[in-house]
DNA sequence: GCATCGTGTTGCAATTATTGCAACACCTAC
DNA sequence: GTAGGTGTTGCAATAATTGCAACACGATGC
C-alpha cells in the first residue's frame, strides 16, 4: 500500500542504521530518503533520529513512532489476508453452538443457503443445552452462538437480539384452533406437551403459568421438539413452538399454530453473537452477518 | 500525518454514506475522492464500497479495512501524545519497586541525576522484600522493578540483566584485609554479619557455604544493610555487599572491601524491567532506559 | 413519460508531493 | 593531509493527487 511507504522507509533506516544503505536497499536515492525523514520530523515537530558520523539511530520519539509503523505494516498484512479470505481464495471452518429451537429449520436452511454462495466453507454445528452454548465460546470451541434465552451475556458480543413470538401448536380440529390468539389460561385445560427444563420455551411457559397462579402439569415432557409436535396431531393435546422453529406447512400435518400471548412477561429473546474479546475469522464473521440479516428480515 | 489522509478519506465516506458529502466535508472535489477510492481498490484488488443510487456503503472488505484505518488513526494520536510527553510538556509519575541492595546508593543517585534533566517528574520508590517487587508490577502498582535475584521472571520484560560481584566488607585492620580476593572458606572462621533470608545476598552466601559443606552461623542477622556494615567497623566481624550497594569512600569509615569469589556458583543477577504485557508511560520508559544505560556502564 | 435532482464516474489539465542529480559538509582512520 | 564513509541541500524531473467539466444512472414528482 502506497500510503505505508513512509512507514517502510523509516523502518528500513532503523534496521540498517544508515541512510545510504537503507536507500540502496529501497531502491531510491539517499537524498529522497533524507527528505522523507525531514518531512516526518516536520509534521511531528521533533527529530526522530540521532545523527551520528556512523549513521542514524532512532531516538526515543523515533522508537515510539517505529513501533506504531511496525504494527501498522503488520496489521495491513492481516487486512490483506482477511480480504483474500473474503474472495473465497481461502475457505474456512465455522463452529456454531446452538439450542434446540434454532437447529430445527432455521439453521439448516441458512447453512444450505450460505453453502450455495461459499461452497468451500465447512460447518460444525453443536447442539447444546440452554446455558451451555455461550460457555462453549469461552475456550474458542465454537465461533458463533445462536441461542434462545441465553443464560450468560457478559462475555457475548451480540450481533442480533430479537424477540421470539410463542405459538401454540395443535390439531386442526382442536377446539382452540379457531381462535386468533391464545392466553396461557386457555391452554391449561388441555393436556400439555412440554419441553423439559431448562429449555427456553419451557421457561417462558413456566413463568406465564406462575403469573396466573396455575401450575403446569405436563402430560408429556421431552427434549425432542419434533416428538412434541407430532404428539399433538389429531388429539386434544397442545404443544408449543417459537416462530423460529415453526415447521413449514403445518397444515399438511393436520396441525395449526396460534400465537400465544403472555402479557406482562417479556418475550423470549433470541441472540446471535460471538465471544466479546475475540476477532472472528472472516468466514465465521461473514456467516454471522448473514445470520443477523436473515433473522432481522424474518423476525423483525 | 499526510500518509493517513487516505485513511481519513475512507473513514469519512463510510460515516457520511455519500461521496459528495464526504468530499465537501473534506474540502476536496468528489472527483479526487472517487479516484482515491479507486486507487485503494486497485491496490487491494477488490471493491471496498457498494455503489448505490443513494450513495456508498462499505462492503465486508471495506469494513475490515475501515477497522484497520480507524485503529491506525487512533494509534497515531497516541504516538503524537507520547511524543509530546517526551518533550517534557507533560511530566509523569514513576513508581519503582526495588530491593534493599538497589535502594542504598545506586537508585538515589540515579533519581537525582534524572531530576536534573526532568525536574517535573515525580517518583514513588517502594522497597519490597525479595520476590515481592516483581509481583507488584502485575496490578500496575509499580511501573518498573529493579531487583537483585528476582524470584519471578516470567511476567517481566527485562531491559537490563547483569551479574553483581559479591564483596566482603571488613575493618581496614582485619587479618583478611590484605588479601586480593577471598573465598567463602576464608570467611567462615570469623564472626559473620549476614542479611536475613530471603535477601539475595544471603541466598548467595548460603549456596556458597553449602557447596563447601560448612553451615553459616551468623553472629548477627539484620535486614538493615547499613547496620551490618557499621557492625564490621573495628572488629573481626565480616559483612557482605554487592557492587551496587558498596558505600563510596569506605576508607573514611576505616573499612575495606575485598571481592568474594564463589567458583562454580552462578553470580547473583541484577534485573531491571517492566511488566511484559504493558507499554510503559513515556516518563517511566525513559527512566528505565536511563537505568539500563547506567547499570551497563557501571557493571559491565 | 418527461424533467429535475440527487447520486457516482471519467477525460484531461493543473497543482502538489516525491524523487534524482550533483555538490557540499562533517567525521574517522591511516 | 587524504580517502572513504556518513548525512544534507539546491534545483529540476517525475509521479501522484487534485480540480474542472461533462457524463451516466436512478428515484421522485408532475
Amino acid at each position: 500500500m502506497r500510503h505505508l511507504l513512509i512507514a517502510k522507509y523509516i523502518e528500513k533506516i532503523s534496521r540498517t542504521g544508515s541512510l545510504r544503505s537503507a536507500a540502496e536497499e529501497l531502491g531510491i536515492t539517499p537524498s529522497a530518503l533524507n527528505r522523507r525523514i525531514l518531512g516526518v520530523e516536520e509534521e511531528l515537530g521533533v527529530e526522530i533520529f540521532e545523527r551520528h558520523p556512523s549513521g542514524l539511530r532512532p531516538n526515543i520519539a523515533g522508537e515510539i513512532l517505529l513501533k506504531h509503523f511496525r504494527d501498522q505494516i503488520a496489521d495491513m498484512d492481516r487486512v490483506k489476508s482477511s480480504i483474500a479470505d473474503l474472495s473465497g481464495r481461502r475457505a474456512g471452518h465455522i463452529n456454531i453452538a446452538t439450542t434446540r429451537e434454532v437447529v430445527q429449520y432455521f439453521l439448516p436452511a441458512l447453512i444450505k443457503q450460505h453453502l450455495l454462495e461459499f461452497p468451500a466453507v465447512t460447518f460444525g454445528v453443536n447442539l447444546l443445552e440452554r446455558g451451555e452454548a455461550e460457555v462453549s465460546l469461552l475456550d474458542n470451541t465454537n465461533d458463533i452462538a445462536i441461542v434462545f434465552e441465553p443464560l450468560r451475556l457478559k462475555e457475548l458480543h451480540t450481533v442480533y437480539t430479537g424477540d421470539q413470538q410463542m405459538y401454540c401448536v395443535m390439531s386442526s380440529q382442536h377446539p382452540l384452533a379457531t381462535k386468533k390468539r391464545l392466553k396461557i389460561y386457555d391452554c391449561v385445560e388441555y393436556p400439555l406437551l412440554l419441553p423439559k427444563r431448562p429449555e427456553g420455551i419451557r421457561r417462558m411457559l413456566d413463568i406465564a403459568a406462575e403469573k396466573i397462579g396455575v401450575p403446569l402439569a405436563p402430560s408429556l415432557e421431552s427434549n425432542s421438539l419434533d416428538l412434541l409436535r407430532l404428539m399433538s396431531q389429531d388429539s386434544q393435546a397442545l404443544s408449543f413452538s417459537l416462530a423460529i422453529n415453526l415447521r413449514p406447512n403445518l397444515k399438511n400435518d393436520r396441525l395449526i399454530s396460534v400465537p400465544l400471548d403472555t402479557p406482562g412477561i417479556p418475550a423470549g429473546v433470541l441472540v446471535a453473537g460471538h465471544l466479546r474479546t475475540r476477532v472472528l475469522p472472516v468466514a465465521a464473521a461473514r456467516f454471522l452477518e448473514t445470520t443477523n440479516k436473515e433473522l432481522t428480515e424474518k423476525f423483525s
